[in-house]
DNA sequence: CGCGGTTTTGAGAATCCTCAAAACCAGTGG
DNA sequence: CCACTGGTTTTGAGGATTCTCAAAACCGCG
């Protein structure tokens, strides 16, 4: 049942003008107008517990969310329950576009922590396209990342072995969490299950847990605290011929 | 090398105005202004043949397309030269998108036939944002329809077994040709090699020779003609447990 | 202490891979 | 018209990877 129409946005704690994620490197910096803009468009925080569903799939959801803090990922169902992980969220991205583009939603989204979400309104997207061309191209951008991201993830389960998409999968999220400042000290935990990982990669959850084994072997990786942490990025990404995603600054929406 | 900077355009054989596509039911229909200013944004055509690269990954294309007939792929390449198929593009279909909104192409394009492309050019991206809210929200549409289509191939890639995989592609390509018209008796010669098929599904080429062997044996396609004949789509549909791309009309830019 | 969720290990089995070679087929040039 | 060529499909066989089944260990939490 979609748990979400029952949760209300709780009170804006932050305001877009005072953005945490907004004066980052990784992000590219707005204009006043354009910042005030946003800040109508923003209806609201909603904040979600880990495990919750955000987004189900073939819902009308009348919103779409930008992650403020948390992770989540989206994925898809095989009627006899086989789960395919698309991709991960984490703080400024998009959540929801294709539904709120497309109409039905195609995909779910589940917390993978807990999570602050801006919550957009759908049918204002269109009022967005006609007065501000600056941020409707953004929101193509963002969804030309994502379109980047899919590329890379769907490269890597179909010609990687499962030592390199193992090494692909944490490098790569690793590095999406660094640019977005997660690694303060030099170092994230993941919050993610080794379940998560086998159906991201499209491996079993027992072959998984051997690979990781491998990986923890070489000291590339360590698991602890319910989640992953890389200790060797750099190692990583050599194992997984992977060349990281070379980004300049991207649009905060 | 580039091909592409060494061939020039072809005049125009199809003015907007007569575009073989747009009257297709496929296709939203388009206000005469709208039209007017596709027509404007239109430079060319391009026409390569068989083989021919039309986007290079690490390039920064000036131009993105449209493919008015024809067929082609994407791909991304691993550095010791494993391939790995992303997706096809047929008429309609926008390519060079992502090269376009955000700089350095990060995947490859090649005609699988002889095609004919509008031509269109990247920097006239902005004017048309300014100028056309509506045709600007067409582009995100086609970016989060590609999306759609980048999940479902994930989806099979990681979950699905090799015969499911095989029958899934072959019924989303036949239902993406048949959207198009080009299955007007009934029946289209989807011209891939096996080769193609294992390196959009992640498979050797002689697993995937067995695999639509066993598809051949149950009479739900058949090669020919140097390419695939889909004999019963319905029967491949229920085989992949694949419920169709229930799409409404798109857009055509 | 008991419980559910997660990680770990072992073992046999299925899927899928690589290697190798033959068959097939359309096009080319003699 | 035929031989030759390169690309594609087909087949066989052994081997590696990955899977499933099953059970134990671990761990935070009530």
């Amino acid at each position: 049942m979609p748990r979400q129409d029952s949760r209300s946005f709780s009170t804006r704690r932050y305001p877009c003008e005072r953005c945490p994620l907004r004066p980052l490197p990784a992000f590219r910096p707005f204009t006043g107008e354009e910042l005030d803009y946003v800040s109508r468009f923003k209806k609201g925080e909603l904040a979600v517990e880990r495990g919750a569903t955000v987004l189900v799939e073939g819902s009308n959801s009348a919103h779409l969310y930008t992650v403020l803090s948390g992770w989540g990922f989206r994925f898809k169902l095989l009627s006899d329950g086989r789960r395919q992980i698309l991709n991960y969220a984490m703080p400024g991205d998009l959540i929801g576009l294709q539904g709120s583009v497309m109409g039905e939603m195609q995909h779910s989204v589940e917390a993978l922590s807990p999570m602050l979400l801006c919550v957009f309104e759908r049918g204002e997207l269109h009022d967005l396209y006609r007065k501000h061309p600056g941020l409707a191209y953004d929101i193509t951008w963002l969804a030309a990342r994502e379109e980047r991201m899919l590329d890379e993830n769907l490269l890597s389960i179909g010609r990687r072995s499962a030592l390199e998409r193992c090494a692909y999968l944490l490098a790569f999220i690793r590095k999406r969490a660094e640019d977005v400042g997660l690694t303060g000290n030099g170092s994230v935990v993941i919050p993610i299950t080794q379940q998560h990982v086998a159906d991201t990669l499209g491996l079993s959850l027992v072959h998984t847990n051997k690979t990781i084994r491998k990986l923890s072997a070489r000291g590339l990786l360590r698991w602890r605290d319910g989640g992953c942490e890389v200790l060797d990025a750099a190692g990583l990404m050599a194992l997984a011929h992977w060349e990281g995603l070379g980004e300049e600054r991207r649009p905060l929406v």
